[in-house]
DNA sequence: GAATTTATTGACAGCTCAGTCAATAAATGA
DNA sequence: TCATTTATTGACTGAGCTGTCAATAAATTC
């Protein structure tokens, strides 16, 4: 693989991407302009182009960042950790506790961007939901592993359980960035934890 | 209260907020423009300042609409009604069902917003917040009835399971607007239903 | 009927948007 | 050294945005 000739780049490219995933993150999609990406990444128009392509490329790069490197390690590599499903399922709920709670806590990049594309935009809407789906999977093996271990009721339903951890998460996500009283989120979660007994 | 002189209007305006509303809803507020407002409600520019002030105020008065008209009574009237808390939750939860599974479902107004202003904007997240506070609230209310006659848990806590209840909502809201499965609906108010025995 | 008040119409101003063009800079390979 | 390739810079384009101005229309009140 040997290189080609020309000018190398002068930026880190992680550095830029990371950049632009907090602003995607806090302001949505259309909200974040051009400008304020040139602004937070320090790159020029043409630079971004030229590296990422248009708006909408490097959104959905920053999406399957997203995932890479917040939601899979957070939620879906925890759950799959080894040993008890269902510590691991507590971990996620503490860890969604100081999480939400957090001053400048801004939901989730899927979940935000879900009402933002609708239905006009079909293509991304399968990649917002593909995450979800993974999430919802990596929920599903806890659950399992939870009841074979007799971590949880034996009539437990594992897949409708997980679809409703996820829909708490995503509900959290939304509502917790108004209501800011640290006992909203207890609140939900301790009722959350019922679900599993 | 003398009418005072002037010429009258030409427009139905519970008819113009509707269409206005119907806008809001599907796409958002950033993204709905004066122009598609004019084309939808079929008044000029100038007429819509004049009635309704600007995008924003006619966004709030909206939002207030939004609530009264669909909001208040398709959630807090129906769990206020006389007679099971219980059974009025039930309602709830069937009626989550068929708008949820609906083909042109746009999930919730109030919710679809909160991204949208994030911490930017305080006092359209204050007004977004109270409503959801409303809905938590006649939540309460119907789950200390059904608790005073025996239709759950004596042990249960309302406020928490309320806050449950008002997140799944938000929650559904969103994911069920990717996840077309019926199945997938169905699950979820399967097992919040749990959360009441 | 005349003055007043409000509504409607259409054009327009100022700004920001995403995306592109052309010129310059900095590296490699021969 | 020189041709080639890629990166960067900054100006620019055309379109769309919200909001406003000025003129006209249609009612009431005196």
């Amino acid at each position: 693989m040997a290189r080609v000739a020309g000018r190398p780049r002068s930026f880190d490219e992680d550095q830029v991407l990371d950049r632009a995933m907090l602003l995607f993150w806090k302001k949505g999609y259309e909200a974040t302009g051009l400008s304020e990406l040139e602004q937070a990444t320090g790159l020029g128009r043409q630079s971004l182009y030229g590296a990422f392509g248009d708006k909408r490329a490097l959104f959905l790069r920053i999406v399957e960042r997203y995932f890479e490197r917040i939601l899979k390690p957070s939620v879906v590599d925890v759950l799959d950790a080894p040993g008890s499903g269902r510590a691991n399922i507590e971990s996620i709920f503490k860890q969604w506790e100081s999480v939400a709670e957090a001053p400048d806590f801004h939901g989730c990049l899927v979940g935000n961007s879900i009402p933002e594309f609708g239905a006009k935009d079909r293509e991304m809407s399968d990649v917002l939901r593909r995450k979800l789906d993974l999430m919802e999977a990596a929920f599903t093996r806890a659950l399992r592993r939870a009841k074979s271990a007799g971590e949880v009721g034996a009539e437990l339903d594992a897949r409708a359980t997980a679809r409703s951890l996820l829909t708490i998460a995503q509900g959290l996500a939304v509502v917790a960035r108004v209501n800011r009283e640290p006992a909203f989120v207890r609140g939900v979660l301790q009722t959350a934890r019922r679900l599993l007994d």
